[in-house]
Parts: structure tokens; C-alpha cells; sequence
DNA sequence: ACAAGAATAGACCGACCGGTCTAGAGAATG
DNA sequence: CATTCTCTAGACCGGTCGGTCTATTCTTGT
């Protein structure tokens, strides 16, 4: 059920991807570009060229579990990005995690929605975004506080500059886009990283 | 309907507030609760307890006149706290702006969507509200530069303090909202505070 | 008292919302 | 070939959306 790799209609590289991972993806760039409310099934579906029966075929919990999805995918990438090279210092890793952000923001004309900002306001309509959202926050959190344990921070001092860094990042990139530059995500990135030293 | 017991706008106190004001007040729990696109007008007019004919006739530009409307209310409220008590240090203001904000964070249970969170999502589809956003937060920026100058700091780290305070607050009243608690929102505004010190 | 504007009141509209349902295309089994 | 399952396809549904419209009630100036 989840790939089809071989026989007929793909050899493990195919251009044509795959219906569902082209839902997720359409949905991915809508939701962080008009909000989780902005954006309805009809335009996903539009972007994704897919009919409505294939939606909810990959899909049988409709819109929300669209949501709950993209918000898993955006958590997995970022913690594969804090996962890798570890022998790295944290503060570095950080700023080479901000880069790629930074790209993005620009790549996208400042479109981009923070990280879960655009399903925040669903929490009161849908509980379970809300716990994927607050879910994705700590899984951040913990991350980095980890790194920063390993790098040398106490225990309590590695958690609030974890949560420190990852509230800079959010605030950052939610202002770059208001302001439509990434100068303040720049700034919020270098105070972040600076965080992460442990001279600081 | 409702009152009619005064002289309709000319007795300055009255009980039964004005019907554009309570539309603007309902519109701005609302909003701040569900997101911008997550509020439907009936829902504003049936917590303002006005009919249609009422809401249009106050605000012709509808429902996004509403918007810049609340946004420039909630800006309004903020730099009048920054504004008075011109004697005390930053830091000692921001504390206090702070935990007026913490108590509202408890009071409505986590449910404040960032200041102005509810409204960024909607940029790409009006940019009257995305102008007055990131308006909204060039405004907090300036009156916190201000301030900081006025104690001693120099110009370009008075700019940066400024801009990272606003990010931190942003960053941490929306984790605070995806947690359901206020320490992330106390983190944050223990650094920003300490970024205010000059001797940091 | 009376005219005129401000404000209230809600029926009504077309568009779109998320979601359901039935039908068919395509490959994998026997 | 017949069957069966996955997946595609889109017409269709009731409900709600933001917005317009006309009618009526207050308030005020004269």
C-alpha cells in the first residue's frame, strides 16, 4: 500500500509522483501561504490536479488530517535537519538550519507562514491539530535541548534557551513575513545561535 | 431594542455600549480565538447582538474593514502602555506590559492567538490587513527603539534589542497559546526584559 | 409637529465550503 | 476470462460564507 515502486507504472524514479505525497505537498505551500481556513479542499485539489474521490481515498479524515499530516511532515524535516551531524557544535548546526530557512522565506516572496502558525488557530475548531501543533513545538524543544545538554549546558539552562531559540525562530519568521524582508528572521537567527554559546 | 435609556452618543457614560463598539470588541475575541478566516460575520453579530444592517452601516468595507479595524485597536492599547511612565526603565515597562499580558493569556484560558497572528495568514488575500500587520509591528518596534535610546543604548543595538524583544514576545504568547500555559510566554518575556538591561 | 438623517433590523442572494456517494478505470489475483 | 481490490473521477448535497437590499425605528434640527 505505501509504494508502488516496481512493476508497471514506476521504476523507483518516476517523474509522475505519487497522488497522495502531490495532495500533501499542494496543501503544504497553500496552508503556509493563506492559513489553514484560507485554503479549501477545492483548491488543494485544484493544485494537486487530483479529483475529490482521490482525496479522501488517501484521506478519509478529510481536511484535518490533511493538516495533521503537513504538520508531521514540517516536524519530521526539522528534526532530521537538528538529528544530523552531531559532532557539530549546536549553535552552528542552528545557523545552517536557519540558512535553509532563510531561502526559503526568500524563495517564497516572504510567504511563508511560520512553522505551525497557520494552524494555530484551528485549535479551538479541531483538537487534534492543536495537539499535533503543541506536539511539533516540543518535539523542537527537546531536540535542541538535547544538543545543548551535550554541548555542556546544565539541565535547566539547555531547556529555557531551547525553548528560547525556538520561540526566535517562530517570532522571526512570523515578522519577516508581516514586513515582507528576512532581515528580522537574520537578526532572530544570529540572537538564537548566540544563545546556543555557551560564553554568551 | 436593547437601550434606549440615554441620549443615544452624547452622554459620554453610558452602560450599554455603542453597537460599533461591541461589534469591534466581539470581532476582536472572536478573531483572536478562531483566526480571521475562522470568524464568520454572523458569528461577530450574534456575540455583538446587532443585526446585519447594523454592521455595514458601521463599517461599509465589511468584514475586512473589521480587521484593520481590530488591528489597529489592539496597537493602539500596546503602545499606550509603552508610551506612559516615560520615567521607569524599558525593562521595568516591559515587565508590566508583560504581565498584563500573561493575565490575560490565563484569564482567557490560552485561547489569545498572538497579537497579531490571527491576521498574518491573510496577507496574500488582502493586503489592506497585511499593511496594517506589519504597520502594527513597525509601530511596537520604533516606540521600544525609542525608549531604549532614551536609556543609553546605542542606536543600531537599540534597533536590534527592539526588534528581537518584538519577536520574542510574538514567539512566545504563540507557543504559549500551542501549550496551553503561560510559561513559555514568562520565558520569553524574562529574556526580552533582560535585553533591556544595559549591562546584559 | 415634522422632515431628514442615523442607525437598526433581517430577509435574501449567489458563491463556495467540507463532505458524501456512485460509477468507472487499471492492475493484481484466481 | 472473471473477480477483486485500489484508486480515480466528479456530480451532488446541505450548510455557511460575505455581502446586498429594502423597510422600519430612533434621534435630532427646525
Amino acid at each position: 500500500m505505501a509504494n508502488s515502486d516496481e512493476k508497471t507504472k514506476a521504476s523507483s524514479e518516476n517523474q509522475p509522483i505519487d497522488t497522495r505525497s502531490r495532495i500533501l505537498s499542494a496543501a503544504f505551500r497553500l496552508f503556509r501561504k493563506h492559513g489553514y481556513h484560507g485554503v479549501g479542499l477545492n483548491d488543494i485539489l485544484a493544485a494537486a490536479s487530483a479529483p475529490k474521490g482521490s482525496l479522501y481515498h488517501h484521506f478519509p479524515g478529510g481536511k484535518e488530517e490533511i493538516g495533521v499530516a503537513v504538520v508531521a511532515e514540517i516536524t519530521r524535516g526539522i528534526l532530521a535537519l537538528f538529528g544530523a551531524s552531531r559532532a557539530k557544535k549546536t549553535s552552528t548546526v542552528l545557523m545552517q538550519v536557519g540558512e535553509q530557512m532563510s531561502a526559503t522565506i526568500e524563495r517564497t516572496n516572504h510567504e511563508i507562514c511560520t512553522l505551525f502558525t497557520a494552524f494555530l488557530a484551528e485549535r479551538s475548531a479541531s483538537p487534534k491539530l492543536g495537539e499535533a501543533v503543541a506536539n511539533a513545538y516540543a518535539e523542537m524543544t527537546l531536540a535542541i535541548e538535547a544538543r545543548l545538554k551535550q554541548d555542556g549546558f546544565a539541565a535547566r539552562a539547555a531547556k529555557e534557551r531551547a525553548a528560547t531559540v525556538v520561540m526566535l525562530l517562530e517570532g522571526g519568521a512570523m515578522i519577516a513575513q508581516a514586513q515582507q524582508s528576512v532581515a528580522p528572521f537574520s537578526l532572530a537567527l544570529k540572537h538564537a545561535a548566540s544563545l546556543c554559546e555557551r560564553d554568551d
